[in-house]
DNA sequence: ACCCCGCACGGAGTTACATCA
DNA sequence: GATGATGTAACTCCGTGCGGG
């Protein structure tokens, strides 16, 4: 997601070239899928929901205060045999590292296949794993592996627990993707395999976009609903404008200048009407001509622009362009 | 410098399972 | 208890970027 605000919330050294260009590749993506979606040059903020928090707000204990997490944390495991040595979480040292000995696969694997991987920019503070469930050493490297190794069926559901939902919620609020190392020390904190901290992670973004496109769907909407009564309401002008002419037909003998113009036009009356617009108003005019729609959808299309700025200037009320009422000359 | 290959990763779509009404 | 809806973990496929040969 958009989020030079993340960024700067992260700083957890997911920089470096390549994941910088992998993130950036992502966010574009659903910058443009959201662009897209939204109405095109408005300049109204997006309707953007808060699903990354720029700042955590709960706390979530990334340096060193997760201790109460850890007791949290430690009898998570729902999903496997319990790692006896939760308690010995150590600090996790990026340059020590040194408790990536048992992940080699994982840990060294990532380490070495991620030349972004700014080493050990993770701030959480990781204790010193005890063991882990045998499982791990042989999935963390793999970490596209299926599940097979879990001794079980392939693809048995496994429910995360609460306490597990909520602290990798709090972690995709400080960031919406992860290097191997914080996914590896994610993993091993909330004593899951690194394979599933991953699933959970793009899942997780997967939900993010689906509700922002649907944030966006209903902004769509709403300017549909907009442009729809701005077309009744111009449609309505327009008759109203024949009608005039057919009732006071000296009306469009005066030169343009002292012509009122409808105000929702955006038309200075002084101003010398364009040829073009006085020969739009003439067609316009024109019994028969090209219908209403086609009349009225035939305004200059350079004047279409402010128009739709002003219609979607203001900020999620969607109001109308200024439009007063439509005043016939009066005389 | 260019090309090819392997690897890792993320997104999109799908499947399978757990939970709940 | 059976059933359909819903949520979500896990999977597959594909595209992309990067490093090495």
């Amino acid at each position: 997601m958009t989020d030079a605000g993340r960024e700067l919330v992260l700083g957890l050294g997911v920089g470096g070239a390549g994941s910088a260009g992998r993130e950036e590749r992502g966010r574009r993506d659903l910058e443009v899928a959201a662009a897209a979606m939204r109405c095109g040059s408005s300049p109204e903020p997006s309707m953007r929901l808060a699903l990354l928090p720029m700042a955590p707000t709960l706390g979530f204990p990334w340096p060193s205060e997760n201790r109460h997490l850890e007791a949290s944390t430690r009898g998570f495991d729902v999903n496997r045999a319990p790692s006896c040595g939760a308690s010995a979480w150590g600090a996790y040292s990026a340059a020590g590292a040194d408790d990536e000995q048992e992940d080699a696969g994982a840990a060294g694997a990532a380490v070495s296949s991620s030349p972004n991987d700014s080493g050990g920019s993770f701030p959480m503070d990781f204790s010193a794993h005890g063991e882990r469930g045998p499982s791990d050493a042989a999935q963390g490297g793999g970490s596209r592996g299926s599940d097979e190794d879990d001794g079980g069926s392939a693809r048995k559901k496994l429910r995360l627990s609460k306490e597990q939902a909520a602290f990798l919620e709090e972690s995709f609020k400080e960031h919406s993707t992860l290097n191997p190392r914080q996914k590896v020390a994610l993993a091993k904190q909330l004593n899951l395999r690194p394979r599933q901290v991953e699933v959970w992670f793009q899942n997780r973004r997967a939900r993010t976009k689906l509700k922002q496109t649907e944030v966006d769907c209903e902004y769509l909407k709403r300017c549909c609903e907009t442009l729809t009564e701005e077309n009744r309401r111009l449609q309505k002008e327009l008759a109203e404008l024949r009608a005039l002419k057919t009732v006071h037909p000296f009306y469009m003998n005066l030169p343009a200048t002292t012509l009122s113009m409808c105000p929702s036009c955006e038309r200075v009356a002084s101003t010398s009407a364009p040829a073009a617009n006085s020969s739009a108003a003439a067609s316009a005019a024109t019994p028969n001509a090209g219908g209403s729609i086609a009349a009225a959808t035939a305004a200059p299309p350079e004047r279409r622009p402010s128009s739709f700025a002003a219609l979607f200037s203001s900020a999620r009320g969607f109001p109308m362009a200024a439009q007063p009422e439509t005043q016939a000359p009066s005389s």
